[in-house]
RNA sequence: GCCGGGAUGGCGAAAUGGGAGACGCGAUGGAUUCAAAAUCCAUUGUCCGCAAGGGCGUGCGGGUUCGAAUCCCGCUCCCGGCACCA
């Protein structure tokens, strides 16, 4: 397998030596497409063709293998996956990303712009499955399919450091960091419930489950109890949240979004003892507070204490009936709030440990054996589900917290107080405040030994396991007298089989149909002993692909952590926040363990992170199965890549949604399309004056200090990604010149310095145009090594501005002065203005307030 | 229910507390043309007015301020996250 892309143009790039000590690099010495004396229209295909592959085999865009730690920029957009050709939200994804990049280039950095492919998945396998197709073959023919979309658009990557991750020589990486998160005790296999997607055959982990459906297909999904893989990320919980901070260029929505996921709670653990249990129960609350208002307890339904402590009696019956009814609703109806609650009396009692009285044992199935200990202390009069429970089989309902401004009356109550106030009803606490309460209690239970403060999550042990074929193999072996054995360092890759079933009956992976492959002999042992058949969740692959990219082809270590540092943390991450707490809770915490494994120095691996909109069609994102992909090919053949790029540059602010447009292209051929067509003319038209014009006067001096003006606020856009105004501002500059040759300009100088600071400006959002421009001006090198254009502040400066004059507030007049104008004349200027005159009405102003030198504020009675 | 974000012309959108609507699309008019396309130029928030000019206007209602799309309070609607989570 390892042979298969031998073959491919993009594994040839070779890493050279770093080539930080040249000086910059300005490419070979690249050739117009054609030279002609007289003006030429704009053929951006003739262009594209002459350029893409020679800036692909020049290596343009390759980045050192150390870069200089003050000049590093390390840009990353989340790898695609490859299923057929890239659509329009890939394209404005990756066109800002290489803005961006090219940018940055220009401005002198060292930039790492690199690509891949996340080539693990379920559509591979499932055109396998439906169509005979091999899913290495399927997905390596998307790949090419990708990529030679990609180059057309001219994106700026660094392809020397392209990988897949299908290849064994990346998945053997992904064994490599199973075996080590297995010997810290962060890989283990556990019988837990886990949802199973029937449609797609294999299990899921919580993060791809929406509202009990799969994330991927639609199907419903139900509930099984298999052995599985899981990655123990709940350990590092705490720091998931805590280092949120850290992440200065998130934005709020994001944190908030990975905050709900996490869903730590402080509260306390409370030990009950149960009558004629020699152990005590534990249960969680965030309400100690409460305790003398608990007035029952319930059990999960599926609780093992539940069965235990009905066994002999005639309760137990019951207890199943109940429990099969319960496991006969699907998730979606179990989760529903409408459902009123049912429950079970146990006929067994706990005691209350804050006041040692008597209390019911119910099940009940609004208790989750997933969350906390799946056991609560049930305060029917300070929570509405206990309170609901409560009413609907009679239990008491005691007050123990009294509103601020209320009285609260257990009979009289409809719903539960769940608020804070005032302790009542409990002993020694009557009358603590809410802001000390929850601390005293808890205090009281620790020194009582009957609890302690304590966090609990709503976050679950990430479960990696997959009965599926086309994913990376666990590396353990399963031997009946050593039990589950980590296959040697020595012996990785254990690459996929080829021989398989890839439609398997029952619910084992495709794997266990390739019986050569399965059976092997025991590390340890040597006895026979077979081989784990479940692979790993792709998001494996994207929890540390960013991280290979700094060392590719290394065939040692999954990286060299010098490299890595060097290149680490990432300047800028992008991607959609679809992935907000898939791939990037899973990725935080590689980078954790990572951390821990003395392997990367950051704790964040992307502090900053611009989350792109997502381009939709009529309001519905583009994907395959809603049939609405917008794929690129039309808009190349009729408009060019640059011009594509530049539509959706323009289209708005790079994080906010896109609805393409109903009449599709089209859109392309009124928006950016004549405009690069106007800019092509103005370049060709100055490019072609025979003269040098006349001398420069103040036409002149307009025209250049509208340019450095324009460079001074492009540059500043540029900075804030902000390509929809740094676009409007070089149309503006376009207006003027074309504005200056209809009132007869002709001042070659002038026209040149303007048209070949706009190609630089524009060259890394329309890459081809401008540099083709830049060589039919007689450069040599690609204008894309070129340097950022610089301008005089003093040129960029205004020195004439529009003063106004308000008079209550409302704009009265506007003045013409020079910028340098003192407050004094300010005043003076505009008491004189007849029209200002009469807005005073004879009155003096009893207020003024001036703001050189653009506005002078009157306020009168 | 808790939490986060948003609402600006016919449309995509601009606007360090200081001229609301830059730039573009669309529309209208003009130049060019035998004609059209293309191109170039101009107008284009809305109402009153022949005009000069003026009134109104950034989801709704208040407030702060000389001055609010922008800050504060209270709503409405939309989008998103979590949700029988103890």
């Amino acid at each position: 397998m390892a042979e298969a892309r031998e073959d491919s143009p993009l594994l040839s790039g070779v890493c050279r030596a770093p080539v930080l000590e040249l000086p910059r690099r300005i490419g070979r010495l690249l050739r117009p497409f054609r030279v002609a004396s007289m003006k030429e229209p704009y053929d951006f295909k003739a262009i594209e063709d002459h350029y893409k592959q020679s800036w692909i085999d020049d290596e343009l865009w390759k980045a050192p293998e150390i870069p200089d730690p003050e000049l590093k920029r390390y840009l990353v957009t989340m790898f695609p996956y490859p299923s057929g050709d890239l659509h329009m939200g890939h394209v404005e994804i990756f066109s800002i990303q290489d803005a961006i990049a090219r940018f940055e280039r220009m401005r002198g950095y060292d930039v790492l712009n690199p690509i891949g492919w996340d080539a693990f998945g379920l559509p591979a396998e499932n055109a396998a499955i439906r169509r005979g197709v091999d899913p290495k073959k399927w997905t390596y023919e998307n790949i090419d399919m990708h990529r030679a979309s990609m180059e057309r658009l001219g994106l700026s990557f660094d392809w020397t450091r392209v990988f897949y991750t299908c290849d064994p020589r990346f998945y053997k990486w992904n064994q490599w960091l199973f075996l080590h998160f297995f010997e810290r005790g962060l890989a283990y296999r556990k019988q837990a419930a886990a949802w199973w997607c029937p449609n797609d055959k294999t299990v899921l982990a919580n993060e791809q489950v929406i509202a009990g459906r799969c994330e991927r297909c639609g199907a419903e999904v139900v509930k099984r109890y298999p052995t599985q893989w899981f990655f123990k990320i709940t350990d590092y919980a705490d720091r998931l949240v805590d280092d949120l901070e850290l992440n200065k260029g998130w934005t709020e929505r994001l944190k908030m979004i990975q905050r709900n996921w996490i869903g730590r709670s402080y509260g306390a653990e409370v030990d009950f003892s149960i009558e004629g249990r020699d152990e005590p129960v534990t249960v969680f609350t965030t309400r100690p507070d409460t305790l003398w208002g608990a007035t029952f307890f319930v059990l999960a339904p599926e609780h093992p204490l539940a069965e235990e402590l009905v066994a002999g009696s005639p309760v137990a019956e019951k207890l199943a009936e109940f429990k099969d009814e319960v496991a006969r609703l699907s998730e979606i109806d179990r989760t529903s709030t409408e459902r009123p609650k049912k429950g079970l009396f146990l006929e067994r009692y706990a005691t209350n440990p804050v006041n040692d009285e008597r209390i019911p044992i119910w099940v009940a199935d609004y208790v989750l054996m997933d969350y906390g200990t799946g056991a609560i202390m049930a305060v029917p009069a300070h929570d509405q589900r206990d309170f609901e429970f409560a009413r609907s089989n009679g239990l008491e309902i005691r007050v123990v917290i009294q509103p601020p401004h209320a009285s609260l009356d257990a009979d009289g109550m409809t719903e539960a107080y769940p608020h804070d106030g005032v302790m009542v009803n409990s002993n020694g606490f009557d009358g603590t405040p809410a802001t000390e309460s929850v601390a005293k209690v808890t205090e009281w239970l620790e020194t009582n030994h009957r609890g302690r403060a304590a966090k609990n999550y709503r976050l679950r042990d990430w479960l990696i396991s997959r009965q599926r074929y086309w994913g990376t193999p666990i590396p353990i072996v399963h031997c009946d007298s050593c039990g589950e054995v980590a296959v040697p360092y020595g012996e990785l890759p254990i690459e996929l089989p080829e021989d398989v079933d890839f439609n398997p009956t029952g619910e084992a992976s495709p794997l266990a149909t390739a019986e050569d492959w399965v059976n092997t002999t025991c590390p340890k042992c040597g006895a026979t002993a077979h081989r784990e058949t479940d692979t790993m969740d792709t998001f494996v692959d994207s929890s540390w692909y960013f991280l290979r990219y700094l060392d590719p082809h290394n065939d040692e270590a999954p990286f060299d952590p010098d490299k890595v540092n060097a290149w680490m943390a990432m300047d800028q991450y992008s991607g959609g926040i679809t992935h907000a707490v898939m791939h990037l809770i899973y990725a935080r915490f590689f980078q954790k363990v990572l951390m821990d494994m003395g392997m990367v120095e950051d704790p964040e691996p992307f502090p900053r992170l611009l989350n792109q909109g997502m381009v939709t069609m009529g309001g519905k994102v583009m994907s395959k199965t809603r049939g609405n992909i917008v794929e690129p090919l039309e808009a190349f053949d009729r408009y060019g890549a640059d011009a594509l790029r530049l539509y959706l540059l323009f289209s708005g602010p790079p994080e906010q949604d896109f609805d393409w447009p109903p009449e599709g292209v089209e859109a392309i051929g009124r928006v950016t399309w004549p405009w690069l067509q106007r800019v092509w003319r103005l370049s060709e038209d100055v490019r072609t004056l025979d003269h040098d014009g006349a001398p420069e006067g103040v036409l002149e001096a307009e025209l250049r200090k509208a340019l450095h003006r324009t460079i001074k606020v492009v540059t500043r856009d540029y900075e804030a990604f902000s390509f929809n105004t740094a676009i409007a501002r070089m149309q503006e500059l376009v207006n003027e010149a074309f504005r200056y040759r209809g009132a007869g300009g002709s001042n070659k100088a002038v026209m040149t310095e303007l048209v070949e600071a706009l190609m630089k400006m524009l060259a890394p959002m329309a890459p081809y145009l401008t540099e083709e421009q830049w060589h039919r001006f007689g450069h040599e090198g690609s204008i894309h090594l070129s340097s950022w254009p610089t301008f005089d502040e003093d040129l960029a400066a205004q020195n004439e501005v529009t003063m106004i004059v308000q008079v209550n507030g409302k704009v009265r007049e506007t003045i013409g002065v020079p910028v340098s104008i003192t407050e004094d004349e300010m005043r003076e200027r505009a008491l004189s203005s007849e029209k200002i005159r009469g807005y005073l009405n004879g009155k003096e102003p009893t207020k003024v307030i001036i703001k050189p030198p653009k506005l002078v504020s009157l306020v009168v009675e």
